[in-house]
Order: structure tokens, then C-alpha cells, then sequence
DNA sequence: GAAGTCCGATTGTCCGGACATAAGCATTGA
DNA sequence: TCAATGCTTATGTCCGGACAATCGGACTTC
């Protein structure tokens, strides 16, 4: 009783084109992504031997495992010896990104609006010159934005970012997100350091958000660095939890 | 006038054991990691160039590379084409990991404590049928339990498993978290699927937790998956705020 | 029939080399 | 003075091969 509906090694028409100047490996993870994307290769489904699909693209074998080990990075293959190369069936997605609320937003179809309250320079104070590593009471950067979303308040986002990097135009900021004016600037976002938890929502809180005192509101403290390692930006915000959650993806790096 | 003082070139000394069945990259990845971890690699060095450094050990290049730049992607070096590759200078300690509570206060130094409310197996939900892709009405295990830090409570967790995976005994859930338990049943997790958010405590849930009624509440649902794409836990999760948050570190894959 | 053993398949590790590409610096030129 | 050019240096990409470790199934043996 045959069944062919377990783990079938897949055999699809990939190809490279040499004259690009795209890296070949990078070519064959996107085709194969696509692939897994696309549902042509199916969750379970073997992806059949490295020898021989390099030798099918006539590429070497270091080329192709770059190509699968790229993929098993993002969750989407695993890898077994002995075994082969597998599509992992699961809702994988994407993992966890260093993303902005307003890409966020913006990804969701909604079209998110801004309001700045506050764009300014201010002196910092004790816990902004700690997270951004400058002298206390130095010149900062102090913008304070309520983000919107179907004309209704969604969160309150005040951050500080030190002086000198970036021109903060008002305008410019309510026109898209804050991480995309910084990458314009020509700085490359690296890491952040975030800390999600709860709170009651004091008057003036609730008062901006349109809740009422003492409402649940959800909250987020992040400081991010540049590729150098320099804080680019602390910031506080506020959420209201009936319009907003954080969801991601999690993979595990053993 | 020289400045010895900004980006040095280090030099340690590096040795590996080719008689070792640990991977000769993994022996100098770790090596280079815990040089950076006690200071000895300075953020902001360089790491000396690749081939000078496979020569020097008796490695070849990719080998060398292999080590580098596993250490590139935990976010403790950066490489600059031209440049160099570099110590990153900032507070990055650990990418976000796939931890359970109890892990995460165990790390912290305080000594968590377990109360099982319900152990038991019900049928399937619509909600958790969904989560964990089994049949509505199917058998489930159910397991509750109560977090607890300095003898108070700290979290509310409800979790639903597939039967058939893994035995729960109560005994080994009241001593250990509910990851320890899958991994030692030979389960391996993969990736999840996080979502935090906040609400007001209903009243039971706020006698559970010590908490009035309205109290803000963090709150946290996980579906987890193992390496072959099968949903193997989904939880609901309630934090008191005041003694919980999530703490973690991105990092930027471009 | 059940246990242990062997073997093929497949990935994991490692080598030594080659050329391309980008960044930084010094030199040269207008 | 300032911009363009070219050199040096380092990483980025790619090759073709070799052997080891592991998994799973088939085979053998008791």
C-alpha cells in the first residue's frame, strides 16, 4: 500500500544567473523562500540532497548549504543528518524584527496618522542620560507623538535621542515613523533592549489617550543602538491595550 | 601625537584542540566570546584580520569564518568590508531566547516556587483546538498553575497540551518548569508564537493573584512549536505588573 | 519474534585556494 | 583648497574536494 502523501522530495526548476551581481546563494535562498512562500514546496516535503542540487544549478556545495543555512536561520528548514532538509510546517511567519509602530501599523493596512505634541531640545535628565550613555543634563533630542489609527488615539510615544545625529523635522515625523527618518540619516539600526509591562493610567495619561483613569494601559521602554554600539534612541511609550498588542515570532538558537 | 587609545588591534592568545570532538569553529567562537564576556576583547577593537588569524591558529579561512561570524549573528561583533571586523560596544548580552518563566527567575537569582491548580484533560476548546491544530472536542491536557517569588504570587498560567506527548506528573511540575519537562521528553521547540498585551483583572483573577478587581494585568499567550512544525503547547499566561515584566534584546537581520 | 549489527544516505566539518568588492588613505590633479 | 584617482587592506563570494558523524532501515542472529 503505497503512500505518497508523506515527505515526497520535492523537484522544482530553480536556476542561477551568473552575470548578476546578486550572490548566487542569495539567488537560490530567495527562489527557494519563494517556493516555500508559494506552497510549491509543501510543509514535510524533503528538499532533496545538497550534492545533487548543486550539481543540478551547477553550483558547488558550499554555495547551496549557504543558501539552506540562511533559510534555517529564518525558521523556515530544518536540517537533519542522515536525514535531509525539511520544509517545517508550521505558521512560522517571520521572526521577531526590530520594527517600528508605524511599519507595524502600516503592514496592517491600516494608515496610521501622528500628531507631534512636543519636538524639542531639553537638558537630560538622570535616566535618559543613563540609557543614551550621554552626560547628564547634556542636550537631548525630546519628542512627544500620539499615534492614531482610524482617528482613534492608540499610543502616546515620547523619545529622546541625542543631539547631532539627525535633523527632526516635525513635519517629516508626521509623515512617517521615527526608525525610518534615522535609517535616511544614514545611521544602521543593530539591537534594542526593550522591556514590555502594565500599568494604571494616571490622569494625564488617560486624558491623551482617551481612557480613563486608572485604565490598563500596556507599556514599553526601549533604547537602541547603532552597528557601533552607540545608544541612538530612548524611548517611553504607552499603548492602550484594547487597540494594540505586541506579537511576534520566537525561534530557538541552540 | 599617538592614540593608542581607540580601536586597537588586540592580540590573545588563541589555541584550539584539533583531538577534541568539539568543532574547531565552535572551540574559537567560544573562546573569542568569552574573551569579549571578561574584557580582554575591548568594545570597539578590532579582531585582527581573518587570514593572519587562521595562520596564526592553524586554521583555514572559512574555518576562522565559520567562528566569526556565528558571533556576528549573536550580535557581539560587526564586520566592515575593508575595515575590519570590530567588538560591538554595547550593553547587547542575550537575543531574545525562547525561556520560560521559570528559567528566566531562576536566572534572576530568586528561587520560584509552583503551585499546581489543575492537572487534568479536558476537551479541546475552539480556541485551544485552533492554537494547537487538533480536533474541537479532542483530548487536552489542562494544567494550571501558580507562579510564585518571595512566597507571592507573581503569575497565573493556564496551558494546554496534546495528550500523547508527554506525561505531566504534578510532583515534577511543582519542581521544574514546563520547558525542562518537554525538552527531557525528548521534545525539541523550535519557535513560538508570542502576543502581550494588558486588561483589567476580572475577580477571580484578581484573587488568584493577591490583586483588587480592575488591577492592570499583563498579559501573554504562547503557542510553541517543535521542529517539525507540530503545535505542541498554547498557554494563556496573566502577570501581576508590579512584579513582572518582559525584558529582551533585538537584533537587526538585514 | 526480538534484539543487535551493518550499511547506505545525508548532513557536518574542514581544507586551501581564487577572484570580486568595498572602505579608507595617500597621492595627484585642477 | 578641494576633488578625482589609484593603492592597500580587509571582508564577501565561490570553488572542488575530503573525511567524519549521525540517522534510518535492512539484515542477521539468537
Amino acid at each position: 500500500m503505497p503512500k505518497p502523501d508523506v515527505d515526497p522530495t520535492v523537484q522544482l526548476d530553480l536556476s542561477v544567473d551568473r552575470s548578476s551581481p546578486v550572490p548566487l546563494y542569495f539567488q537560490l535562498s530567495q527562489q527557494l523562500e519563494a517556493a516555500i512562500e508559494h506552497g510549491t514546496l509543501t510543509p514535510g516535503s524533503l528538499l532533496g540532497n545538497e550534492i545533487e542540487l548543486a550539481a543540478r544549478l551547477g553550483l558547488s556545495r558550499p554555495t547551496v548549504r549557504q543558501a539552506i543555512q540562511s533559510l534555517v536561520d529564518k525558521g523556515l528548514l530544518v536540517r537533519r543528518r542522515g536525514v535531509g532538509t525539511q520544509v517545517v510546517h508550521s505558521q512560522v511567519k517571520r521572526p521577531l524584527e526590530l520594527s517600528s509602530l508605524y511599519d507595524d501599523l502600516e503592514a496592517a493596512g491600516q494608515r496610521p496618522a501622528t500628531k507631534v505634541l512636543v519636538n524639542t531640545v531639553v537638558p537630560a535628565s538622570a535616566e535618559v542620560a543613563a540609557a543614551l550613555g550621554v552626560a547628564e543634563g547634556s542636550d537631548v533630542h525630546r519628542v512627544e507623538r500620539l499615534r492614531l489609527a482610524h482617528g482613534e488615539p492608540m499610543a502616546y510615544l515620547c523619545n529622546f535621542l541625542p543631539t547631532g545625529l539627525i535633523e527632526l523635522d516635525t513635519e517629516q515625523l508626521e509623515a512617517t515613523g521615527l526608525y525610518r527618518l534615522m535609517r535616511a540619516a544614514g545611521i544602521t539600526l543593530h539591537s534594542a533592549r526593550q522591556s514590555i509591562g502594565a500599568r494604571a493610567a494616571t490622569a494625564a495619561e488617560a486624558e491623551r489617550l482617551g481612557e480613563s483613569e486608572g485604565a490598563p494601559l500596556l507599556t514599553m521602554q526601549r533604547t537602541t543602538f547603532d552597528d557601533t554600539g552607540r545608544a541612538v534612541e530612548y524611548g517611553t511609550h504607552t499603548y492602550r491595550p484594547t487597540r494594540y498588542s505586541f506579537e511576534f515570532q520566537l525561534l530557538v538558537r541552540p
